[in-house]
DNA sequence: ACACGGACCAAATACAGATTGGTGCAGACC
DNA sequence: GGTCTGCACCAATCTGTATTTGGTCCGTGT
């Protein structure tokens, strides 16, 4: 990506017309509530222009992330839907605690190990961002939310779809109301000094590309969270 | 509902005859490896009989969660699909062979470990009465479902409702038609002879109560499926 | 180099026709 | 009267064809 200084173009480029046409379609929202955009061709007769100027602008508003398109489908503004987590929801409500972390056990370890196969420098820096605000967050309420983010990040780097559909199944879970109280209560000053301990640990093998170490400190991570959150049920049952 | 003493009834209902009849098909398990049975309107005309009273023994044969049937789609053996399928096709179209293969190698050797602490006697007879079909059917197109089968078989005792969604959502990729080619291919003799005795071996472990075992072996077992995999796809790019 | 027009492909949709389970009704047979 | 059959109709689904739509490439003109 160049920028191009200010030859004398009196005459603007075709595409960029088009583009600006689009684009100010797009923003005013002037289009069918389903927010679905006319087709290329369509476009391309009634702004008198050719259909490849009109891809080039939608190229251009798709890299923006304004519209989404789907080939025989057609073209729409905002994102795409993502069908995972309306799955997720409707198993959510049919599993326990123990049998998520259960399923934590077995995916997050092999995701981890993934994760050090594939993580890019920039990727460790996220991972070391993350785990470094969750330590700041302390005891707070934001700690869980910093330590999902987390484990989201380690998932998606991991750069398989189904491990993180699978994933996203079980996060949806963990991020039900009722449960997330019991979390919270297991959540002691010792413990939280562990599972900062244990993130950077991870990170420090995803670094080194250690995959083995990385799903065995994982490993080691969500035992530790189990077996407190377990204790918590065990005190709420009594 | 109240039981009729056994009045003097020297010939039986044609429902009942009706029933019997359809009763075996089931259970002998005589028909299309699909589960699909024939429609009503083609049982009465087989059976000689009204279709009302097919209707009935069908009702019969689905109350018992024998057989479960859909409007305009037809009847079928065993227990109807859950929802987690159908989310799970619509994310198949987008997920190549080889990720879906590296999310089994992360995914099956756990199912493994758990049914192997699960698993009933009931249960390990089951699997190698799969194990056995699969091997009876040797080369031809029914030991990939027999196959198919019996790894769900160990997915399903493993107990984890997560995990057997996540599971699915695998089985549903591998299911695609196009690549189901190229896995046919990769079926050698020498090949099929190795993954039967990753079979045994698999449910010996878990029969042994040896999680760690089962899992070694199935990740032995997948590795061998995935590198035959690589090399057909390698011969097809060519 | 840029833009247009055309052609073709693949994915998705739209539509019509056939199939299938769900339901009600009239009549035949014991 | 109860039981079973045959028939007609409905609604959901599948199948196959044609159309639409984005994805891609090529040739031409400016």
């Amino acid at each position: 990506m160049y920028r191009d200084e200010p030859i004398e173009r009196q005459v603007l480029p075709e595409n960029l017309r088009v583009l600006q046409a689009i684009r100010q379609m797009v923003t005013d929202t002037l289009l069918p509530s389903d927010g679905r955009l006319p087709t290329e061709r369509r476009l391309a007769t009634d702004l008198g222009a050719g259909r490849r100027s009109v891809r080039y602008a939608l190229d251009q508003l798709e890299a923006e992330g304004l519209v989404w398109r789907k080939q025989g489908k057609g073209t729409f503004v905002g994102q795409p839907p993502d069908p995972t987590e309306k799955l997720a929801a409707e198993i959510a409500s049919e599993v326990d605690p123990l049998t998520a972390m259960e399923a934590r056990l077995c995916i997050e370890p092999a995701l981890a190990d993934l994760c050090a196969r594939r993580a890019t420098a920039d990727d460790v820096a996220l991972l070391r961002q993350l785990a470094d605000r969750t330590q700041a967050a302390g005891m707070g309420e934001a700690a869980e939310l910093w330590d999902g983010a987390l484990h989201r990040a380690i998932a998606r780097i991991a750069g398989n779809r189904v491990m993180l559909t699978a994933f996203t199944l079980i996060d949806e879970v963990r991020m039900g109301e009722e449960w997330r109280r019991k979390r919270h209560r297991a959540r002691t000053p010792g413990a939280r000094a562990a599972y900062d301990d244990q993130h950077v640990r991870i990170i420090d093998a995803i670094d080194a590309r250690d995959g083995a170490a990385a799903a065995e400190v994982m490993r080691e991570h969500l035992n530790a969270l189990m077996s407190n959150l377990q204790i918590s049920l065990d005190a709420e049952r009594r």
